[in-house]
DNA sequence: CGTCATTTTTGACGAATCGTCATAATATGG
DNA sequence: CCATATTATGACGATTCGTCAAAAATGACG
């Protein structure tokens, strides 16, 4: 009874469909997935399903920063996209898989940071502080991202998560947990980091991942609160961190060098670029 | 067309109500809130308001430990309540503003267990660590009433959150503030600590703070990753904490105290009734 | 090319939830 | 007992979810 629909031709296939992959301009981190993957042998039908699935987290992501975290919907994906409802749970199973894609997402940028940092000159506490940086960076850069990190672990997301994709966070999981494990054994190997006796390698890496990720939350999703505004967010991670740290015994202690100017060389020699963005 | 309603009266309006306030067992926490208002000059109907209030929080709970953290909606809520969808809103502005006041149940309760935790026979840093225990424990009794901590903080949940909601939480998280910087003073005024150069009070809370929460955090929502549980759950928080404390250089230090003691002490000496509970 | 089988895409649909609002019920006070 | 103010009710339109039968595109083969 209603208006019919006047354009049932929106179906410029092709060319559309590599314009916005090219002109993508939302700034953010993409990760390097895609292109390693793109050069082997995949079937014109698979490179073509993963390039509009790049897509459609593109444009997910877009959602996300726009109508924050509860207004994500494949309705609205459907909507703002070239395709209709069934392709889209063609490639998302459920909101909830759309968000652990997000999440993939997220992880693999922040693991590519990670692996920039690591390139900082310095002792091997500066490129630990280097990493704890890098993230601090992400979280400030993408928050919405950040807390997909987050968000896709609850139970409830977790389920409706297909399991392809929970394989892949779990096996990115594994990589970001082998890359601080391997942190700390270099430490030990140099002699600047000496494990207590009570304590194990997954133990410091679980410590440090707490407490950075605790602060990153926190100052991200409690900007407002006042145990948080009534401190620098600049550098508060930078004290946090150096508080464990210092705890762990890893020299040179936070008194016996200036870690702030090492936090300022981070920032100047490898992500000079990158915080331009933050505003 | 439909059927019409045969039970246009289900009007026992005051027996109920006060039957389930008495009679609840979820064993969960309630905080202490509404004894403390109910002495106070209040009219009968402000009264009711807030006894139906009370009951509703205690619903909003049930559905969110059955049906998980998306399965809350208001609809439900006035399914399961007695009353109707217009009585609902009157009390709550929104979805959101229902979860707001869970977090409002949920931090209350950990002030609560906080104090309890203070009245630990030991030392200013024991003391600490029997804090940091009650904060696990509420965590491990009520993981989705702890993450609601978080998500109400969540830009989406706190815009949709009514003032006067939005201004207890303050209320609330500037008395956990005070408790924590006291806590911290105390040690100063005892000479086990002496606060480093480079940092304040504020600093030592929040990082306290972070430290906890994040690992709490971590621990009850990647339960199944691989960097959680190839870690001890009963003691991660503890050596997390440990790990903190030293780097504050709050005596006496880990290698000369067996804090896994305290713990367990804590354990036996304050909450043994509630740490049935886990199962 | 044309044909037909397979795969992909479409959009209509029913169910659930959201938040609003006119109407009905109840409480209050003279 | 009535008049007025407050509160409760549930029907409603809008949005989202996930499904599915039908339509369209693809591609293998003659």
């Amino acid at each position: 009874m209603s208006k019919e629909h006047e354009l049932s031709q929106h179906v410029m296939t092709e060319q559309e469909a590599t314009r916005s992959s090219n002109g993508c301009s939302h700034g953010g981190f993409k990760g390097l997935l895609d292109k390693s993957l793109a050069k082997m042998g995949l079937s014109k039908s698979e490179q073509k399903k993963l390039d509009r699935e790049e897509e459609l987290v593109d444009l997910a992501v877009a959602i996300l920063n726009v109508h924050g975290f509860a207004g994500l919907s494949l309705e609205k994906l459907t909507a703002e996209s070239r395709y209709s409802k069934g392709t889209i749970y063609n490639h998302f199973s459920s909101k909830e898989d759309c968000l652990s894609a997000l999440c993939i997402r997220a992880i693999s940028s922040i693991l590519d940071l990670f692996k920039r940092a690591l390139a900082f000159d310095g002792c091997s506490r500066e490129k630990a502080v280097a990493v704890h940086y890098s993230y601090q960076l992400y979280a400030r850069l993408e928050p919405t991202l950040f807390m997909t990190v987050l968000s896709s672990k609850a139970p409830g997301v977790r389920e409706k998560t297909s399991l392809e994709r929970q394989k892949i966070i779990d096996e990115l999981e594994f990589e970001v947990n082998n890359f601080s494990d391997a942190m700390f054994r270099n430490a030990v190997a140099d002699g600047s980091l000496k494990i207590p006796a009570h304590l194990t390698i997954e133990t410091l890496t679980f410590s440090n991942w707490a407490m950075s990720f605790g602060t990153n939350i926190l100052a991200t999703s409690a900007a407002e609160a006042k145990a948080v505004n009534r401190l620098d967010p600049n550098t508060i991670l930078l004290q946090n961190i150096g508080i464990v740290l210092d705890g762990m015994n890893w020299q040179p202690l936070s008194k016996d060098w200036d870690y702030q100017k090492t936090w300022q060389r981070v920032e100047r020699e490898i992500f000079a670029d990158d915080i331009k963005l933050i505003g």
